[in-house]
DNA sequence: TCTATATTGATAATGAGTTATCATTCTTGT
DNA sequence: ACAAGAATGATAACTCATTATCAATATAGA
């Protein structure tokens, strides 16, 4: 990630100006309201400099591909709208969990997704 | 689902015996005992046939290709251990988790993933 | 036992997501 | 403004999990 290019500030300030975790498609979308050529290739190689680089991180959900949101945020959870298919954070959580782990286990972390949907979606 | 085979059975047998959801290569390996030939081809054909049955259920994990186990098991999450990668039960529940989401979002379930070593890792 | 046909195993094919290739374009230091 | 070479875009190639194909085999009813 060397030189500066239209191409790299639109993808960074998508990321940075997104409040839920994004898919390469859904960046190169709004990204390519900055630069309307933008290829998805481009997308992939500048999200993988920045997870490198360590200001974006990757945000695996069940049965989903990867997603991307800006690095140093607070823990924090996800909701998974079953409509619309979009991704929220969720700033509340539970608190420690590790005593859901019977003897012998020695839980680190964890993760939790709530589906259902969200705001813009009508109860199903 | 027809027929009764030698391979079927081997393959009901390990998720009936299996106190963890298996992806399709463990039960590959563990049915082989039963029936050595048993090709990968067939375990997807059960499995699917199992899913439709209703009596198998898949479990999806973040970042994972899915895994199996038996219908009708309570309400439940699961362990990734980190270090040998295999998936356990973990029969315990915070209970309602919707008040992580703000107003406006309509939670209808969670899923709660534990991440760390199980029992036959030695801490990392 | 015999036959119809469901099932199997090996493997080619597929699909979705991601990465590599390469000629062209753009950025940056001079 | 110029040159070196980094970055881009189009798209071919790749990865991995899963599914389709098809000749050979095994099951179950007659």
């Amino acid at each position: 990630m060397e030189r500066s290019t239209r191409q790299r500030q639109a993808i960074r300030d998508t990321l940075r100006e997104a409040d839920r975790p994004l898919s390469p498609g859904e960046i190169l979308e709004h990204a390519r309201q900055q630069v309307p050529g933008l290829g998805i290739a481009t997308v992939y190689r500048t999200i993988n400099a920045l997870v490198e680089e360590g200001s974006v991180v990757v945000v695996d959900l069940p049965g989903e591909a990867a997603r991307y949101e800006m690095a140093g945020k607070q823990h924090h959870h996800h909701f998974h709208c079953t409509s619309c298919g979009k991704v929220f954070e969720l700033m509340a959580c539970p608190g420690d969990l590790s005593w859901l782990a019977p003897p012998g286990f020695r839980a680190e972390r964890h993760e939790i997704v709530l589906y259902g949907n969200c705001p813009d979606c009508p109860a199903s």
